[in-house]
DNA sequence: ACTATTTATTAAAGCGTTTTACTAAACATA
DNA sequence: TATGTTTAGTAAAACGCTTTAATAAATAGT
C-alpha cells in the first residue's frame, strides 16, 4: 500500500527537524508562530497522524482505559452492566482513549490476570461491579490509577463511583409508605453484596422514620444472587405464610421474578399487592403492569468513572475521589400510584421507550 | 514503581542475545529444545511479558480490532447492535485480540474517520449495520482487511456476515399460514435496507407458494426506520381501513409497536389479531402476550465476524467471505399457536430468561 | 560593548521489541 | 580432507515517536 507518512516526512517537507514537528503536535517547547503554522500545514496537506505504537512506546502512555468485569457480569444478556461499558465507552471518545474490556474469574488467579495489564497496554483501570479484591490490589501494585464503579472496597480507602443505594431505598419504600401499605415486604438476594445492604438499609430507615416496625419475616435476604429466578422464588417464600401489601424488591430482575409469581397465582398487581423494583432496566416497561422503580443511570455511571479516571491519570496525586450518583424514583403501574389518584411525577407515562 | 521487566533483563539473565529471547517467545528461528527451556524459565521467574506497544512498533501488528457502527445505532438503548459488539468482544479475547469500537455519523467526513484508523491502531475492521459505503472504501484504500455484520454492500464483493433474512421471513409467514390465517399483512419500516427487504422477500415466497396473493395494501412499509413508534404507527394506518388476522413486523421493536397500538384499541392478540416478530430481543418475553418472533443470534454474529476476521488478517489474500447464519422460529403467545393445539417447538416456554 | 538571559531549534539517545543478515559451529557428503 | 549444508545464536538496524541536553540566535541589562 502506499507508505505510511512518518514525522521525518514532516520533517521533510518542513526543512526541519523531526524534534520541532513533535513539539508543535505536542504543543510543547517553544516555537515560533511561524513555525507552528508551517509544520501544521505540512500536516494537513500530507496528511500525517503520529502513529499511535510509536507514540505509545516513547511517551509511555497507552490512550487505552481497561475496564475489568467479573464474568457473571458479563453474562451476554445482563444489561446493567453492559450499559456502564457503553457509558465509558462512549465518554472515553471525548478524552481520547479507547477502552479495552475484559472479564476476570470471581477468584483471583496468577494466569488470569488481564493481558492488557501484563502488555502494559492501559493508562487506568475501571472496575465495575463485584470484584476480588486482589485484582484491585494488583492494578494498585502496578502503580495504575483505577476507579471502581458500582462496588465498594470494605475497609479499605478507593476511588469509586456509587449509586445512592440507602436514598434509593428509602425513596422506593417512603414512595410505598406515601401510598399507605404498611406491610411492606423486602426481596433482597444477596445481601453480602454493599448495593444490596445500602438498599435494605434504606428500607429500613423509611420504615423506621415512619414508626412502621420491620417485620423480619417480611425480609427475605436468602437468596444466592439477584436474577429473576430468586425474586420468584423469594415471593413464593414470602406469600406461603405472609400476605403483605407491598413488595419492594432490591432489583428489577427480582421484582419481575415477583410480578410472574404473582401472576401465575392471580394475584394482582397492584390492587392485591404492589410492587417496585431498582436500577429501572429496559423489561420495566415491557411487563405487565409496567414497573415503578428506581432508576439508576447506568451510562452515567460509565461517564463519571471516565471523567474521574482520566483525572487521575493526568494529575498523579490527585488523591481518591468518591462520588454518589443520585437516583430517582419513576413511578409507573405497579404500585398503585395511579389508581390512588397520587400526582405521578414521571417522565413520559405514554410515550416512554417509544424509540 | 518496580521497574518494568523487559527482553534485556531476560537476555541479561541468560547470558543470551535478546534475539534469541524474541525467538524463543514468538516460535520462530532454530533454538534449541535446552536453550528454549531456559529461556522459558527465565521468563517464569522473572514474571516477563513483552510490552504491547514495542512489539506493535517493531511487527506492525497492534492486536486490535476496529469495531465501526453509525452512530444511530449505538443509540444507548439499542440492544441489537450491543449484543453483536459484545459476541466480538467475547470472541477477540480467545483470539488474543481487543476490539476498539467507535461510532461515525452516517455521512463519511474527513475529520469523522476513526481515530484508530489515523493512528495506525487496528489490524482489522468489523463494520456493523447499514454504514456509509465511503467508510467501507476508505479501510479498503488503507489496505486493512474488513468484514461486514448484518449488512451487504450493493453492487460490492465484500466479505460479510449476515443474517438469513429470506429464509426468516419465509419461516415467519409460513407458520402464520400454517395456523389458517390468510389476511396477513406485512410492515416493514425502510424497506430500503437489505435486511427489511429480504424479511419482505420471504413473506412474499411464503404467501406465493402458498398460493395466497400479496395484498400491496396490507403491506406497510413507508415508515423511516423500524422503532417501537413506527410499528404503531403502521399498524395505526392498517387498521383504519383493513382488518388483517396477522401481522408479520420486520423486527421486534415495530412488533411491540402493533401490541402497543391494539392493546390500545382494546384489539385482543392473539384472538383477534396474530402478531409475528423478528430478531428475539430481550422484551419479547416480557411483552404481554409474549411474542412470538425468529431469532437472530445477535452474538454469534459478533462472533462469527471476529473469526473470519482473523483469519483474513493471518493469512492475506485470504479472500471474500460471504456468511448467512440462520434463523430459527421461536414461537409463544402472540400469533395464537398454542390456542389452536399446534405442537410448539420452543425451547423453554415457562423458565427462558428466568435469569 | 559585554555579559546574562531568554527564545528557538536540533542532535542524539532512548523507548522495547522484531527481523535480517551474518558468523560460527556442527554435521554430511564425497 | 576439503567442501557444502544445516543448525544455533547474535549484532545491529529498524520501527516512529518523545525528550533531554546542547547550541545558536536574539534580546535584555548594565
Amino acid at each position: 500500500m502506499n507508505k505510511r507518512v512518518t514525522i521525518k516526512d514532516v520533517a521533510k517537507k518542513t526543512g526541519l527537524s523531526i524534534s520541532t514537528i513533535s513539539l508543535v503536535i505536542n504543543n510543547k517547547g517553544n516555537v515560533r508562530e511561524e513555525t507552528k503554522k508551517k509544520v501544521l500545514q505540512a500536516i494537513e496537506e500530507l496528511g500525517y497522524y503520529p502513529a499511535r505504537s510509536a507514540k505509545s512506546l516513547a511517551s509511555r502512555e497507552t490512550g487505552n482505559i481497561g475496564f475489568i468485569l467479573t464474568e457473571e457480569h458479563f453474562s451476554r444478556s445482563e444489561p446493567f452492566y453492559t450499559k456502564i461499558f457503553l457509558g465509558t465507552e462512549f465518554e472515553s471518545r471525548a478524552y481520547n482513549y479507547y477502552v479495552l474490556l475484559t472479564t476476570v474469574p470471581t477468584q483471583f488467579s496468577k494466569n488470569a490476570v488481564p493481558r492488557f495489564l501484563l502488555e502494559n497496554n492501559v493508562d487506568g483501570v475501571i472496575f465495575a461491579g463485584k470484584i476480588n479484591q486482589r485484582y484491585v490490589k494488583y492494578v494498585e501494585e502496578l502503580g495504575l490509577p483505577y476507579i471502581l464503579v458500582d462496588y465498594d472496597l470494605p475497609g479499605k480507602k478507593v476511588s469509586a463511583v456509587m449509586i445512592d443505594n440507602v436514598g434509593g431505598g428509602e425513596m422506593a419504600t417512603e414512595h410505598l409508605l406515601n401510598l399507605g401499605y404498611r406491610k411492606i415486604a423486602f426481596i433482597g438476594g444477596d445481601i453480602e453484596h454493599p448495593s444490596i445492604k445500602g438498599r435494605f438499609e434504606g428500607f429500613k430507615k423509611a420504615l423506621e422514620k415512619a414508626g412502621v416496625e420491620c417485620d423480619k419475616d417480611m425480609c427475605v435476604v436468602g437468596e444466592p444472587d439477584t436474577r429473576v429466578i430468586n425474586g420468584y422464588r423469594a415471593c413464593e417464600k414470602l406469600f406461603t405464610v405472609l400476605k403483605p401489601e407491598a413488595i419492594f424488591a432490591a432489583n428489577d430482575a427480582m421484582a419481575i421474578g415477583c410480578l410472574r409469581f404473582l401472576k401465575e397465582k392471580n394475584i394482582k398487581v397492584p390492587d392485591e399487592v404492589a410492587v417496585v423494583g431498582f436500577d429501572d432496566i429496559d423489561a420495566c416497561i415491557h411487563v405487565e403492569p409496567r414497573l415503578t422503580t428506581v432508576r439508576v443511570e447506568k451510562e452515567e455511571l460509565g461517564v463519571v468513572a471516565v471523567k474521574h479516571l482520566v483525572e487521575m491519570i493526568k494529575k498523579p496525586n490527585f488523591g481518591i475521589t468518591r462520588v454518589y450518583l443520585p437516583v430517582k424514583l419513576i413511578v409507573r403501574d405497579s404500585c398503585g400510584a395511579g389508581k390512588k389518584g397520587l400526582v405521578v411525577f414521571n417522565d413520559g407515562q405514554v410515550n416512554e421507550s417509544l424509540t
